[in-house]
Parts: C-alpha cells; sequence; structure tokens
DNA sequence: CTCAAGTTTGCACCAAGTGCAAAGTTGCAC
DNA sequence: GTGCAACTTTGCACTTGGTGCAAACTTGAG
C-alpha cells in the first residue's frame, strides 16, 4: 500500500528532500557560475549526492534546473482543478491563475526562469512544462464537462489559455526583471487578467 | 558580398544539400531503427559526412529530426509577412495558415512528427519551433502595425495563433495518422479555420 | 594562377548518460 | 526487537555526445 498524499512514508520524505536538494543546488550553481559552467557532478556534489544518484533523478541538468517550472505548472493545474465545475471555462482559468500570483508559489519557478534566460537547452525543458500542463487541462476540461465538448475546441483553448499565461509571465519579467515584492505581483494579476480579456473579445483590436 | 536570395553561390547550394542530407538521412533512419535506436554516427554514415560534419550543422540527432518543423514553421512566417498591411491580424493569420495546408510543404513536416511521435527530446525541439516563431510573428505584427499596440496583446495574440494551429495539426494527426492525401488536406484546412473561428469568438461557450 | 576566406575532416579529450551488481535503508510481519 | 522483502544509493565500466584544434581541401575574386 502507497500512501503518498495521506500519510507520506519515510521513503517518500527521503526521496523528495533529495530532489529538492538537487534541484536547489543546480539553480544556485547556475546563478553562481552561470549556465553551463558546471558539470552534472558539480550539481551532485553540492547537493549531496553521487553523480549516479544525479541520473536517478534527472535525466540531465538542463532539467533539474527547468524542475521549478514543472513544480510551479503542477499547482497551476490543482488551482484549476479545484474551481467549482459549474463556473465558465475561462473565468476557472482565471482564478486559477489568480491564484497562481503568489509570492511562495512564484520564488522557485522565478530563479529558475531568470537563471535560464536565453539558454536554449533548459528553455526547451520550460516549454515542455507548458505543453504537458496545457495536454492535462485538456484532460481536467474533460473530466468536468464530459465529452460533449469538441475536442479541437477544448485542444485551442488551453494552448490559448496557457500561451496567454506565458505572454502575461513574458511581460512581466520584462517589464520587472522577476521582482517578487507585492507590487510586483500586483502588476502580473493585472497582466494575467488582461491577457484573458483579450482572448475572451477574441482579440478584438485593441 | 553574400548574395543568398538573389543568386546561391556554390557554397550556399553545397551547404544546403549537405544539410539537407544530413536531415534526409536522420529521418530515415528514426523510421527504419526508431528513435534512439542509432548515433549521430550513423546518421552521418548514413548522409555521407563525417561525425565532426554532422556535429557543425546540428547539436544533437534530436535537433536534426525535428528540423523540418523549423522549416515549416518558417515557411509560415514568410506567408503571414506577405499577407496585405491592411488586413485584420487574424485573417492574415488564417490566411497564412491555409496557404500552409499543402502537400509539398508539408510532407517533411509531416513525417518528422510521425517519427517523433511520443519522444521527447524532440518534441521539445519542435515546441522550441512553435515558440520561436510566435517570437518572430511577434515582431512580423509590429513592423506591420507600428509600436501602437500593447506588447500584451501582441504576445498574447501570437502565442493563441500558434497554440490554435497546434491543435489543429493535433487533432488532425490523432484523426487521419498524417496521410497527405487532397481530402486529408482539406479536413487539415477545416480544423484550422475553425479554431481559428474559435479564438475570434473568444471561445464563446461551443 | 594565386591567395584569402570558408568548409570538411581526423584526432584528442572530457562530460553525458546508462546497465549492472554490491551495499545500504526502510517497511512490514511475526 | 528480528528477519526478510522491497526499495534506494553508490561505484564501476563502458558507449556516445559534443567541442577545440589544426591540417587538408574547396570556392570566390582579382
Amino acid at each position: 500500500m502507497t500512501a503518498s498524499s495521506e500519510t507520506p512514508t519515510r521513503r517518500e520524505l527521503n526521496k523528495a528532500a533529495t530532489r529538492q536538494s538537487i534541484v536547489l543546488a543546480a539553480v544556485d550553481l547556475a546563478g553562481e557560475r552561470g549556465l553551463g559552467n558546471f558539470t552534472a557532478e558539480d550539481i551532485a556534489e553540492a547537493a549531496g549526492v553521487s553523480r549516479r544518484t544525479f541520473f536517478n533523478y534527472f535525466s540531465s541538468a538542463d532539467e533539474a534546473i527547468a524542475a521549478p517550472t514543472f513544480g510551479f505548472l503542477d499547482a497551476a493545474l490543482d488551482r484549476f482543478r479545484e474551481r467549482p465545475h459549474g463556473e465558465p471555462l475561462l473565468e476557472s482559468a482565471i482564478n486559477a491563475l489568480l491564484g497562481l500570483a503568489d509570492h511562495e508559489l512564484m520564488a522557485p519557478m522565478a530563479q529558475s526562469f531568470i537563471v535560464a534566460h536565453g539558454h536554449d537547452p533548459v528553455t526547451r525543458f520550460q516549454l515542455q512544462a507548458f505543453d504537458e500542463c496545457s495536454e492535462k487541462i485538456v484532460t481536467a476540461i474533460r473530466e468536468r464537462e464530459g465529452d460533449s465538448l469538441d475536442e479541437l475546441y477544448v485542444q485551442a483553448l488551453a494552448g490559448s489559455v496557457m500561451a496567454c499565461g506565458k505572454a502575461s509571465l513574458h511581460v512581466w519579467f520584462a517589464e520587472r526583471g522577476g521582482d517578487l515584492s507585492p507590487s510586483s505581483i500586483d502588476r502580473l494579476r493585472e497582466l494575467l487578467m488582461s491577457a484573458i480579456e483579450h482572448l475572451k473579445s477574441g482579440f478584438a483590436a485593441d
């Protein structure tokens, strides 16, 4: 019997802690030395595990550095799932996104984003994170609305919502450079709402 | 003086031919043996170049296999740029996409897509291709409309259009498995138009 | 023909990534 | 607790990936 969410067993706690320390070590190293100026072995050493164990958790340094983006988007999905089922889809989307614009949740992702900026291999993993999230949203919508909706409609909707989230993050990073102060996070909220409004209005001429 | 588009020089022709033969060899090998069951050296050999030359063109086998997706999306961008500047943006988008739904243009991309299906490393490159195209569309929109438009609006729009294109391709591949017959391509056109219609209507309840 | 600039190749090297088996932990039943 | 089964970490060996470098080769221009 594996009780993962109920009572995390010692094994699970250890694994999570190891994973966490690897990611931390990876992002820190990237911040200190710059991406590409350290090896997987360096990360393993900094995290206090063997090289081999590092590769048990991640298939590359780049994947470890991008891990916070996956975590962030998993949280996004959870928020979406928690929205009441009667709510219109785009309302659920915007409410989920607004709940995410929160210091604690964003900090690791923001650091990983800053560190990765302009470095293709890590960026590719981040794009994968967005894409996987989009697929999971499709599944979540199906669970919620049944099979009544057209597949194309659902996929295009999920993809567009993710694109709006991504655009908001981009603009926000460009404006604020990942500043996590309350006023900066308010600005991100504003951007998110505005992007979804554009989407809702079918991008009617600005 | 480098005359690239005017009178391709011998050097340029050679480079393009080499590149082409590498991509072909890579996609063929992936089709025959399955992704991951061959090495960069195998590709080089099949393409008739040295291993070192292979790495002069691509930084990995996965990148070579994803190359047709980049080519396809570059063509997409060109179509978009050619649209008359007075046309509403979403009209330009749909017209550019419809022009792309063409056998000759799609064939290499379709093959690369089929071969890559479900293999993360190649998929990541393909996602990068979509993302880069989205960025280039942002630039193209700016060239066309000047700086009057809001940055968030432009990025969200470009990203959403790409998401609709991606969703259409996904649904089409799921339905038709990459069949390139005229009727199948007509179906893709239909999906593309329908996806952009959803976008235009702000995803009003189906 | 000749020279400068660009391209391919071989070689050497280090880092990435993986299979395997031995050693170390944890969970569970008694 | 004791012991056993299941899981995790580690070290080791080995192939492939990916890059710097210099020598050989090809192309463009005068």
